[in-house]
DNA sequence: TGGGTCATGTAACCTGTTACATGATTAG
DNA sequence: CTAATCATGTAACAGGTTACATGACCCA
């Protein structure tokens, strides 16, 4: 139950509405974990009935009107007890479709595996650079002397990220060399 | 969908229960994907309504009798098609719970989060250590003549979780020196 | 006048998790 | 006698994905 516990992680930094959570979300968490924005609002509207969160409309008149989720005391309670549970295996497990792929690949010519490792590579070289992007962020947010912790930890993430993809690169290439020999 | 062709590629070395199939599963491809032996039992079911496997029971006396499932030609088309699809984005991506955890960690003390990560380090030495087990697995599968491409690949996925778990045991121990010095 | 941002959702479906149920045989 | 192995599932629920729907305002 990650999703519930991220978006009451991001409220407890302040009120917002689901279309800014949406954002922040996919600017900050985004890299390790995934949302819809339509499960965004179905989250939202679950965790409100269980009392972790309330909501009011703000009316604007140059913008749509829009409804703005604050954490109670509830959801502060829960999203402390999940931070202080000790985590289950599930937490950290793997999963990846790109490794089932490739560990059925045998049957195909080694050609077209080489394609798919480059493909695989220019990807991570891709989500590499995006995780780069947020660097920024982060230190425009450390900056905030309140947020100075939460950077430190922000921070800590986006260098698990570098290190991933630069991990993820670093076998690719020992992959294609492998594959290359076998021809 | 890949649950379902992770059965159909397992399918496609040869007939197995479901019973088999769930064993085998996790011997092999658990490290990058968990199925619950539920789930598995649902999904053949699945798969024979849509023509992709058939399915016998074979009689025994000495134990309970098993139903024996087939990959067919539809099967087979359907494993070939995802096997040459491009991957979309959404198999590269990671879903972490724990990095979830962590980045919501600088509301909790500093010495807490230590203890995470001791914990998060020990969970990944079992798990590296449980995929060098599966090492020799893979070479008496390689044995087999006619497994040689097969295990060339599993190798390739075994290559990949070592790396991947060395990456994160290096990460943590930066991370820990990183909050040790922020005391 | 066309595309981007702001803003919020519903419905249907698919996939994954948890809890439960049953029962025979065999090895220590 | 007790635990493991063999063997197959159902039911309910939780979580994730895809497709669709609406509409105003602003900038080029």
């Amino acid at each position: 139950m990650s999703l519930k516990h991220g978006l009451l992680g991001l409220l407890s930094y302040g009120r917002m509405t689901g279309y800014e959570l949406d954002k922040t979300f996919k600017d900050s968490l985004n890299f390790f974990w995934q949302a819809q924005t339509s499960q965004i609002y179905r989250e939202l509207n679950a965790m409100e009935k269980l009392g972790w969160l309330t909501s009011e409309i703000v009316f604007q008149t140059d913008k749509p009107n829009k409804r703005q989720y604050s954490i109670t005391d509830m959801g502060k309670a829960e999203l402390y007890k999940w931070l202080d549970e000790s985590s289950l295996d599930s937490e950290f497990q793997i999963r990846s479709a790109f490794l089932m792929k490739l560990f059925f690949s045998g049957e195909r010519n080694v050609d077209e595996n080489i394609i798919m490792l480059e493909n695989y590579k220019k990807r991570c070289m891709e989500a590499m650079e995006a995780l780069e992007g947020t660097d920024g962020n982060i230190e425009d947010y450390r900056s905030c002397a309140s947020s100075n912790q939460q950077a430190l930890y922000w921070g800590l993430t986006a260098a698990f990220g570098k290190s991933y993809f630069k991990m993820c690169l670093d076998w690719a290439d020992s992959a294609i060399k492998l594959l290359e020999g076998s021809l």
